[in-house]
DNA sequence: CGGCATCCCATCAGATACTG
DNA sequence: CAGTATCTGATGGGATGCCG
């Protein structure tokens, strides 16, 4: 990660990086806001809910989150063994930003398209 | 891009998914911000205002954000020639979001961080 | 100066099979 | 049920060289 720590602009820069390299990913936001509009909710619950994504990645990106503390896990020693998953304190600070993220997509992104569309158009 | 268009909570699912196929990329919301802050901007400019970007995914990230009318290129048909890039009003409106989340990684990033290392030692 | 075209590789992520 | 392990293909993105 550049540019971090060195003039003005760049640390609000160091930031967005830093947002960038943790939930750039494909499904971390998605898992985030899932979980926090559903409450708790199992493995296979959120398997489910989300629908296109693999049990490998739904796995990876559950460990992360719990390991950065943004989400909690709960292992009932049952027999089947049951998991929950809940966002933690944390985790819930991020949901309005998120929302307000998607929030601008709804307003915003039938105009992106369409002038993708045109633009596709004046190039071609 | 499954589950859009089905049921309620889908279609905040949805947009976030929208949000994060266009915007999910290494740089088009560090470019974004960067011309939010400093203005209009000149090829040259940018890249050595970022730093570690190729001028590949320069070129090929402004482009899509000029197809998709987040940003205004300005050629001057001068030698050597100059280009100006720029934010749109759609661009604009996008920057409050984005520092909302640069702001919510400032007040909670090194908790993150510090959650990693605790969890790292903890499964080792 | 501001690109574009090509090559190439590392990482991500999907599919599949297996397990406590 | 809730994972882990392995293999493999796709693709994002860097390096380099050339051009108007």
């Amino acid at each position: 990660m550049k540019n971090c720590s060195e003039k003005k602009p760049e640390h609000l820069n160091c930031s967005i990086r830093q947002i960038l390299d943790r939930f750039g990913d494909k499904w971390s936001i998605l898992i985030i806001s899932t979980l926090g509009h559903v409450g708790k909710q199992r493995f296979n619950e959120l398997n489910q809910q989300i629908g296109d994504i693999s049990q490998k990645m739904l796995t990876v990106t559950l460990r992360s989150l719990e390991a950065d503390g943004l989400i909690s896990r709960t292992l009932y020693p049952e027999i089947p063994p049951r998991v929950e998953y809940e966002l933690t304190e944390l985790g819930r600070s991020l949901l309005p930003h998120i929302e307000q993220l998607a929030l601008w997509a709804e307003q915003h992104m039938k105009t992106i398209l369409k002038n993708r569309e045109l633009y596709a158009q004046k190039i071609s």
